[in-house]
DNA sequence: TCTATGAGACGAGACGTTCCGTCTTGACAC
DNA sequence: GTGTCAAGACGGAACGTCTCGTCTCATAGA
């Protein structure tokens, strides 16, 4: 019964302006103080602007995240692809582990997960809209690894990503232990062995 | 400036009216809705009374998770250690991938690692009496393993118990993935090849 | 041994505050 | 004119603090 709004009529500025008022804050005081009268205010934006097109908090962190992802650098989309699979995935690993080091994503990363923990759907949107693209990118890569006779060929990617990423992202998460470059460089090692074709078939 | 409470007159009976109160309470309406009014009232326990023993609603929920852990069956402090280790660990992988999926357990679980993403303190106390404990036991069955050649002696016994459970944790934690026995099994087969012992040394 | 007295935890709930999500207003743009 | 905008008033929910009067229990005086 209610009219959905007209996105032409959007204000670009109003959203922008939102959005990066939801990263200041949440860096600026963490998650748990993030309020929507908070970024509307930071904003310079009326409570409803933000009510209007946003259905919840965790989708204003969704976006907010969303966008930082957008407008770096467009590296996300094709990995390092040397020939060597070890020195390519240590690259990546190490830069990982730099990436989640960073204040300036660490607070919103966080707030986004936690958001997801709690949200199926949000998760089906995390899932779809970030880290989807992203794992088909990483998957590409282990693919021409098969290829190359570096890795399984029967081996299940799915699987192969997150024996290779999730030790990584718990121990971020849950800061059960230091996160260092030494520690990128193991789990690829571990992970190259799991994963390496069979010497007999 | 303030006189810390005199736990020897602590209430026993408040304190299990409570924390069985929030366990109910976190099954029946989710996480995002639990209360400390709503916890108080349906335990028959002034507000105060939660005030004075927990200093936040995520400390409640471990207490409250931590006591559900004591009460069950004494199984978690010793591992299966029948000789045969990848059996030994498909039992328990399976074991664990069953533990998600019961409901009782699902809705504490999340919203404890849901609280932890954004407590460090809260994440530093639950490694301290429910992670650490664990993974020492499942660390001493590990042990054993090396000391019958079955996995490398050298091994990283931190990193092994990350191979192993992180994917499943992630794949549970972010819905990432259907969570199954068979998912369970590949997981300590490829395991078991990341971390046996090197033929020629 | 008996009692009474004081400290402190208890259930209950009032209180001011913060934030929620909705609604109203007037300005401005298309 | 119609719809979005900034600003903010509004009622409701939950917060965390506080003040009641009741209770339990350990200590001490009789």
């Amino acid at each position: 019964m209610v009219k959905p709004p007209n996105p032409a009529r959007r204000s670009e500025h109003s959203r922008q302006a939102i959005l990066t008022a939801a990263r200041e804050l949440i860096a600026e005081m963490g998650y748990a103080k993030l309020t929507i009268e908070g970024i509307a205010a930071r904003a310079g934006v009326g409570k409803q602007t933000i009510y209007r097109w946003w259905p919840s908090k965790g989708a204003v962190i969704f976006d907010a995240f969303l966008a930082l992802s957008e407008s770096g650098p467009e590296q996300g989309v094709a990995l390092p692809d040397t020939g060597d699979l070890e020195a390519d995935l240590k690259v990546v690993m190490r830069a990982t582990v730099a990436e989640f080091a960073d204040p300036a994503f660490e607070g919103p990363i966080r707030a986004l997960n936690a958001e997801i923990v709690n949200d199926p759907a949000l998760a089906a949107q995390y899932r779809e809209k970030l880290g989807g693209p992203v794992d088909e990118a990483k998957k590409a890569r282990l693919r021409n690894a098969q290829r190359a006779g570096q890795l399984a060929a029967d081996a299940d990617l799915d699987l192969a990503l997150e024996l290779l990423y999730a030790p990584l992202y718990q121990r971020w998460l849950l800061r059960s232990g230091p996160l260092t470059p030494e520690y990128a460089d193991a789990l690829v090692e571990v992970f190259l062995k799991a994963m390496r074709p069979d010497v007999v078939r």
